[in-house]
DNA sequence: AATAGTAATACAAATGTTTTCATAAAACCT
DNA sequence: AGGTTTTATGAAAACATTTGTATTACTATT
């Protein structure tokens, strides 16, 4: 047992172990080139022997940046965000920055809630997933002097600086595969829109395909599912078990477009012979299925490598104004549809 | 613009404006019971008008709780740690921490780095998955004052409390059910051991089945794959395309089990008729996909649960003693196996 | 009316650092 | 050898809080 008052290792201890001042001490660290290698040595060692860690928050204390960013997302569950997060995290760790990181669960008010944490802990920056949040959410950012930046969407009129993709554009992309296939019956499984401006504009980039197209959708046919396999699954089930069914679905993410895939195995629907799928994300894995699914790629790696440089830029004072990337996107063809001129 | 330099919104800031000094202010925060509750509500009035938030780093060199916890996966990339990942930060949530995360990619000099980094920012308590740690790694944090926890590995022997599944008897149940159906000719899947318990252990836990089974394993049979479906399906693939191939493969997880899943689909093999397929983990989408995964069932969910209140507790001082608990598992048989009385 | 007790608040010390300024010692230059 | 830099170090103030103690103003009790 290590007695926990005696033993306290602060820059004290350090400093009488080896025979300098704290302001030595703290020098050594800070500005190693103004103290004598031999003194720097002897604080080496003593720092070794009593095994002293710095304390982030004294440092915090004198406007020195802590060091950190808050991360919040509306979940870390799925794949969905997997990707995006490691890919932050690995960009800015490579630039000394330690994530803190919260999850939603897709309610806006306890995004907020995560925030007002992240800035009593004087996070250095803030990075948030899309445009949706609460008007309060929006002042408390724009209140702070810390720069912040949402991921996952990009849009020339967002608030903040943005680093994603065009989502609109991602379902515009969809519905015209799906469209120029040939296809007219056409189902559409999408997540809840409320509180997600990615689900949103997917869908009525879709919208706006099928409108000029003069295809209007069968209710029935129009089924929502949150973003979990099962659930997608047991939706499209049913849609597929319906005595009509449409000859393409088209999905609000690549998760429920696997719970299709595996509806339709499950019904002995052959795909894409029985019926064409199409899906958003290209995550891990929607290329490795079989077939493999035809869907609409977002550089999730990429975004979050790119948010992650730019808010740690941004703070490092490397980059000073705000900015909105936009990635590029692209269908990908894959096995999961074929041409389909039907009995119309 | 915010004039950063007039604008520093500090207790001494609330307190001129409250027209109290700077202890009442604290007190109202801290011990709301000792001050009137007039003074209460002219203070909340200003820290409202005034957009104050506490500084936790001023807070903390009180001896006062920084209120996180350092957690360290080796990915959070993969459906692995994620569902993990989420429970423990649900359940630290609501004990009111914050999380702090990191990667390592499985190195476990990174992993060591980012401890310290977690403890610079006085962290109150850490978490690692597994039991694979450097020396350099046990030593640091033993000489800290604070709780730590491992998850996902159950081991009587453990340094420090942990929380999880036997891994050995996973790999045990898992062999067991394919031997138990009559499969003699069996493949191996597994993800490199290096630096990770958890698949050394469910290695040791089949290999001491089949031994005393007496089968012994085709080395072309006996295949490695990071924990990637595009990995694990292309190394299936050249398993499966060999001249002979097994009529069982156990699987180090269920994404590897994925990933043969999709190289038989890709090689028109049929499941289960031409080949049995056993995961661990029972990863969401393992009993959606067709056929279901039979697979041994590691509760992450739970895990996640456990090991958050637990450390919470640990920290509160609610729980003082470390702890081992061991969570239950079980094969959970689905669609990929069947029978097998071979010619031998 | 004096005293004791209590409630509410303020003052000041303490927390673990960094940094500015001052000082001492060493090195350099004629 | 004397003055001037340069190098290395220390003392003390500053950072934003919390908390123990002191102070003030009431209220209750006799």
């Amino acid at each position: 047992m290590y007695d926990s008052n005696k033993n306290k290792v602060d820059i004290f201890a350090v400093a009488k172990r080896a025979n300098v001042s704290i302001s030595t001490v703290s020098r050594s660290f800070n500005h190693p080139e103004l103290v004598n290698p031999a003194t720097r040595k002897k604080i080496d060692t003593a720092v070794r022997k009593l095994g002293y860690i710095r304390n982030r928050a004294a440092q915090t204390m004198h406007g020195i940046r802590s060091g950190t960013i808050g991360l919040v997302v509306p979940t870390i569950d799925h794949a969905i965000f997997a990707e995006v997060v490691q890919a932050f995290s690995d960009s800015v760790d490579a630039h000394g920055f330690t994530i803190m990181i919260a999850s939603h669960g897709y309610d806006l008010e306890r995004e907020y809630a995560a925030l007002r944490k992240f800035l009593e802990h004087r996070v250095d920056g803030l990075a948030l997933i899309g445009e949706d949040h609460s008007q309060e959410t929006y002042e408390l950012i724009e209140r702070q002097n810390i720069p912040a930046v949402t991921m996952w969407n990009y849009s020339e009129t967002s608030r903040l600086s943005c680093i994603g993709a065009d989502n609109k554009m991602a379902g515009t992309l969809a519905a015209q595969h799906l469209v120029g296939l040939g296809h007219r019956d056409i189902g559409l499984l999408f997540p809840p829109t409320k509180d997600n401006d990615r689900a949103r504009d997917r869908r009525s980039g879709v919208q706006k395909i099928l409108v000029n197209a003069g295809i209007n959708i069968n209710p029935d046919w129009d089924v929502e599912s949150t973003y979990s396999i099962a659930d997608a699954k047991s939706a499209a089930l049913h849609l597929l078990r319906s005595p009509q069914r449409p000859s393409g679905i088209l999905c609000g993410n690549d998760v429920l477009a696997m719970g299709v895939l595996y509806a339709a195995r499950s019904c002995n629907l052959d795909i894409p012979q029985d019926l064409s799928v199409v899906g958003i994300g290209d995550f891990k894995g929607s290329s490795e299925v079989e077939p493999g699914l035809t869907t609409v790629r977002l550089p999730a790696r990429e975004i979050g490598r790119l948010a992650g440089n730019h808010l740690s830029q941004s703070i490092t004072g490397d980059l000073t104004n705000e900015q909105r990337v936009g990635c590029d996107i692209a269908l990908i063809e894959r096995g999961t549809c074929k041409p389909h001129f039907g009995v119309s």
